[in-house]
RNA sequence: GGCGCGGUAGCUCAGCUGGUCAGAGCGUAUGAUUCAUAAUCAUAAGGUCGGGAGUUCAAGCCUCCCCCGCGCUACCA
């Protein structure tokens, strides 16, 4: 069933993680597309709710307060704050921008808790899990530190390497040590709650694939998009496992207190934060005297997720089977899910401050938030990674924003001026004269109305697809039409025979500006205010206005109609100037680093901090040996590892070593190099490796050999 | 290493189930025009659709191999 039949619309947009400002990848992702949509949804006359709202637990949060030494209240208040003003201010319209740490959230989470518990979705798992005796508590992945396996980052997170972007599980990390005490953790048995999504797995590949479920039809998997179906079989080929849906922390949703063992527990971060999306929709009905449950528990409404690519397993896999299990919540129409926007030939990062900061934005370049969504939406990864460079802000601002959009208006208001005192002429519907679409064709006003309307018609086909770069171009086409309305048919020249032709050139053509005020709302939610005053018309209510605008016009009714007084002519955009722009490039090019306060949690400094002291007995126990690398082999199905043989002198062995992206096998033969010739062997990849190779590393998590000077004898002990 | 999505004109990108699919916008060139923020309109430029092989009457669009980018995943003492 396609989305367009179905009562009413739901719209969320991935919640914000509250600890770090918004930036141009988050509005290109997912936050421009939901707005488009939803705003050209209710200029069509459809019901349709965008709920949105700050996600304000997890451990990167409590992390980020105990680095900063304040509260986690206070990061998720400073940023929910800054984050829907930002959104505010860039138009993006949700009807409500809730956030997980309200009560009602909780509450709401707790009670799906419940419920999934009761209907006998979790098991109760026993596992070992860090445990910092000094804290006297459960370490949480994030809360774990310790070397990076693969490039040796003495920072890396449990969960995550931010050096290399290696995804890591704790008991990888090399000397792992507590981040609230720098304790060594110790292993503890901890109870947890894991969801059964390997239940799931058989339905889910059904419904992504095939739209099916339970015999019916909930959508067309055509509508859907490639990379999105693509990520989720790739997922659900690997099979799915339980996952664990509690954590053990201090600062989240707790687990339902009167379940057994729930003490000091939370709900899992990704378990709460989806869930988001119904308590802001609950808190909205509470505002609004209505009903939330029509819309998450009705056949009638199409659920629809706007995310970026990050987050397509939670909302397409996850999510899904956590509303299904429950049994009472309908499932989404779609995910459009976008790809990733690099900024000037880079992928945008914090950590590096590689980034346009939404707010910071809003503040150098105020006035011109329709700018920036044009871009982004002329840009937007729709299908593939896509780029947002300054210079092609400039370059649409100017040419496609000033130039055709903003000269057309201009025109038109002014030739109104100059010929009728700023009143929209009397036409003759049967006078002739050329179309804007085809400078060969002679028509009358109604059939190029109609054109018009038709116009309107496939832009809001593409929105309804979600091909909004397609929407914006389809829209900026009337524009081109009207500028070649009035070229085709030079309205300037005014002889007297020629009063009837100019008046219903004209004519249309302020009919075409009226069209452009409505169509560029879910684009230009300003400018289209602007050039709704310009018009003198009343401002945008939101209530079916485009609808209205094509019945009109396909049924050949004119929508501003004759002696309807205009306002002055008035620029729509200004130019971005060459200065402006190489100042922001510049900006870009010396960013430094974000500061704590300012910045996500980043293991980025300059050196990596010292490890506690050691006394010399525990140096005393490594055996570090002079060895000379006799063979070296790739690893098969490995990226990272070679299989070194080592000459120790006395002996020869095995050591694998994650270098393989560092030094190819030609180049390390040969070499001589320092060995840990006492530790512990260790499988990898179905290889002994006995030892381990020194290496130093620098910022950049570059590798190379430790050595002695050339030709020192192998095999003796290094101190 | 496995899997997924991409690799199309100088730039940014469209191309649905194979047969007007070789395109759009910007940039560039030429011409027209002057109502308009040197704005607008028209026309043109010819890119072996990452490389190679194959299937087909017909392939960017299907198959196989290889190369490159991004993402997920495995490996990482």
């Amino acid at each position: 069933m396609p989305a367009s039949v179905k009562k009413r619309y739901l719209v969320t947009a991935a919640l914000p993680y509250a600890n770090g400002p918004l930036h141009i990848g988050h509005l290109a992702g997912a936050y421009l597309p939901a707005d488009i949509y939803t705003r050209y949804q209710r200029l069509m006359g459809r019901e349709i709710l965008f709920v949105c709202g700050s996600d304000e637990h997890g451990a990167a949060i409590t992390m980020r307060a105990r680095k900063e030494g304040v509260s986690p209240r206070e990061i998720v208040d400073k940023y929910h704050v800054l984050i829907r003003d930002t959104f505010q201010k860039l138009g993006i319209a949700f009807d409500i921008y809730h956030r997980t740490s309200e009560p009602l959230h909780h509450q709401t989470s707790q009670d799906i808790f419940r419920k999934l518990l009761e209907k006998g979705h979790f098991e109760e798992r026993e596992t070992e899990q860090y445990y910092d005796e000094i804290a006297g508590q459960f370490l949480a992945d994030r809360y774990i530190l310790g070397t990076c396996p693969m490039c040796g980052n003495p920072d890396a997170y449990g969960d995550q390497c931010e050096k290399c972007g290696a995804s890591l599980s704790p008991d990888q990390l090399l000397q792992p040590r507590s981040a609230l005490s720098g304790a060594m953790p110790i292993k503890r048995l901890t109870t947890h709650w894991y969801f059964k999504l390997n239940e799931h797995e058989a339905w889910l590949r059904e419904w992504i694939n095939t739209g099916q479920l339970d015999g019916k039809q909930l959508h067309d998997p055509a509508t859907w998009k490639a990379h999105v179906v693509g990520q989720c079989n790739s997922w659900l080929d690997q099979g799915l496992q339980p996952r664990a849906m509690t954590r053990d922390l201090d600062w989240g949703v707790d687990v339902p207190p009167e379940i057994p063992h729930a003490e000091g527990k939370k709900l899992y971060v990704w378990l709460d934060a989806p869930i988001g999306y119904i308590s802001a929709t609950k808190q909205w009905a509470t505002e609004h005297y209505d009903n939330w449950e029509r819309f998450w528990k009705s056949d009638e409404t199409a659920l629809i997720h706007f995310i970026g690519k990050d987050n397509i397993v939670f909302h397409c896999l996850i999510f899904p089977a956590i509303l299904r299990a429950h049994g009472e919540f309908i499932l989404p129409i779609n995910v459009p899910a976008n790809q990733f926007l690099n900024l000037e030939g880079a992928k945008l990062s914090t950590s590096r401050n590689w980034a346009v900061w939404a707010h910071e934005y809003l503040e150098d370049l105020p006035g011109r938030e329709d700018e920036l969504r044009y871009n982004l939406i002329k840009n937007m990864p729709e299908q593939r990674d896509s780029e947002f460079t300054w210079k092609g802000l400039q370059e649409t601002t100017n040419t496609e924003l000033v130039a055709n959009l903003g000269g057309f208006i201009q025109r038109v208001f002014v030739l109104l001026h100059k010929n009728y005192g700023g009143l929209v002429p009397q036409a003759n519907w049967e006078q002739i004269f050329r179309s804007g679409w085809d400078a060969e064709q002679y028509i009358t006003i109604d059939r190029e109305l109609f054109a018009l309307a038709k116009k309107l018609e496939a832009m809001g086909a593409e929105v309804e697809r979600f091909q909004f770069r397609d929407a914006l171009r389809t829209l900026m086409e009337i524009s081109s039409a009207g500028n070649a309305l009035l070229q085709f048919n030079e309205p300037w020249k005014a002889t007297p025979e020629r009063v009837e032709e100019v008046r219903a050139v004209l004519f249309t053509a302020i009919q075409y500006a009226v069209a452009l005020s409505v169509a560029m709302r879910p684009f230009l939610p300003f400018a289209a205010a602007r050039l709704r005053a310009q018009l003198n018309l009343l401002p945008f209510e939101d209530g079916g206005e485009l609808v209205a605008l094509i019945n009109d016009l396909l049924e050949g009714n004119p929508v501003l109609w004759p002696n309807h007084p205009v306002g002055l002519p008035e620029h729509l955009f200004s130019r971005l100037t060459d200065e402006v722009v190489e100042k922001q490039i510049q900006k870009l090019h010396t960013a430094q680093p974000p500061t704590p306060a300012e910045a996500p949690p980043s293991s980025d400094s300059a050196y990596p901090p010292l490890k506690k002291t050691i006394p010399y007995e525990v140096f005393e126990q490594l055996d570090l040996r002079v060895a000379t690398v006799v063979d070296a082999q790739k690893v098969e199905k490995a990226d990272k590892l070679l299989r070194l043989t080592v000459d120790l002198g006395f002996e020869t062995r095995t050591i694998v070593a994650g270098i393989a992206q560092h030094y190819t096998p030609e180049q390390v033969v040969g070499r001589q190099v320092l060995v840990v010739a006492n530790l512990a062997p260790r499988k990898m990849r179905g290889i002994e490796s006995q030892g381990m190779i020194l290496m130093a590393e620098d910022a950049q998590g570059h590798l190379c050999f430790v050595r002695p000077d050339e030709g020192w004898p192998h095999g003796f002990s290094v101190r």
